[in-house]
DNA sequence: TATACGATCACCT
DNA sequence: GGTGATCGTATAC
C-alpha cells in the first residue's frame, strides 16, 4: 500500500484531518508491524487558534509545527500520556492534526502487551486504542519519535486507503480545550467516522 | 529557581 | 460522576 507523501500533509489542515479518516496508521518496532484504521482526528490550526500550542509563538516545543508538513509532533500531557500529531499545511504556518483514535487491524497482541504495562487488568480490544493517549501507549509512540519525517516509511507512517464518503463522516467541537477562547472551543474541528465503536467519545 | 497546569486515563463511589 | 497520577513546558519571579 502507498505511503502518504508530503503533498497529502501539505493540504489545508481541515482537509488533512478529514481525509486521514479511514487511512492506515502503521507502526514498526524491530520488524514487527502494528496497523490501525484512523477513526478520529482533530485539527489545530495556526497562530490565531488559541487551542493550538503554537498560538503563543515559536518555542523549542512548537518549533516542529512551523516546519514542513508530514513530520510528527509528539508531546507528553498530564505527565504520563503521549499525543501523536502530524504537521500539516505550509512551512512557516504552524498547524497539525491530532490522531485521537484508531481501530486495531493487525498486531493486536503487541498492542495488548504495551497497554497492559501500566494497567492492573488486561484491556479489552474495544479499549485498546479508543483515545489519543491509549493509541500511543498501544503503538509504543513516545517523544523519541517526535520531529520525524512520516513520509519515509520508517518506524511510523500512514498508508493510503480508499477515501470515505462525506456521509460517513461526522464533525464537532474539539475535546479538552476549555482553556481556549469561545470561538475556538466551538469550532467543529473534530472529525470522526460515524457509529464507529473505536471513537473516543460518543455522541 | 519556583510554580501552575495540561489536546488524558484508570480506578473509585 | 469524581479524582489522583505525574512531569515537561511556559511563565513569573
Amino acid at each position: 500500500m502507498a505511503i502518504l507523501q508530503r503533498g497529502f500533509y501539505a493540504q489545508t489542515t481541515l482537509t488533512v484531518a478529514r481525509e486521514l479518516l479511514g487511512q492506515y496508521l502503521v507502526r514498526e518496532i524491530g520488524g514487527q508491524l502494528m496497523r490501525g484504521k484512523i477513526v478520529e482526528t482533530e485539527a489545530y490550526i495556526g497562530p490565531n487558534d488559541t487551542a493550538c500550542h503554537a498560538n503563543k509563538g515559536r518555542t523549542p516545543r512548537t518549533e516542529v509545527m512551523f516546519g514542513p508538513a508530514g513530520y510528527t509532533y509528539i508531546y507528553l500531557i498530564y505527565g504520563m500520556y503521549n499525543m501523536l500529531n502530524f504537521i500539516t499545511a505550509s512551512e512557516g504556518f504552524p498547524a497539525a492534526v491530532l490522531i485521537r483514535a484508531i481501530k486495531p487491524i493487525t498486531g493486536l497482541e503487541i498492542m495488548q502487551q504495551q497497554r497492559q504495562k501500566t494497567n492492573r487488568k488486561p484491556p479489552k480490544v474495544a479499549n485498546l486504542t479508543n483515545g489519543p493517549g491509549k493509541l500511543c501507549q498501544a503503538l509504543g509512540v513516545d517523544k523519541q519519535l517526535n520531529k520525524r519525517d512520516a513520509t519515509l516509511g520508517q518506524q511510523l507512517w500512514v498508508e493510503e486507503n480508499s477515501p470515505l464518503t462525506e456521509a460517513a463522516i461526522a464533525t464537532g467541537p474539539r475535546i479538552g480545550i476549555d482553556y481556549a477562547d469561545l470561538p475556538d472551543r466551538n469550532a467543529p474541528w473534530r472529525f470522526w467516522i460515524k457509529a464507529n465503536p473505536f471513537v473516543s467519545i460518543k455522541k
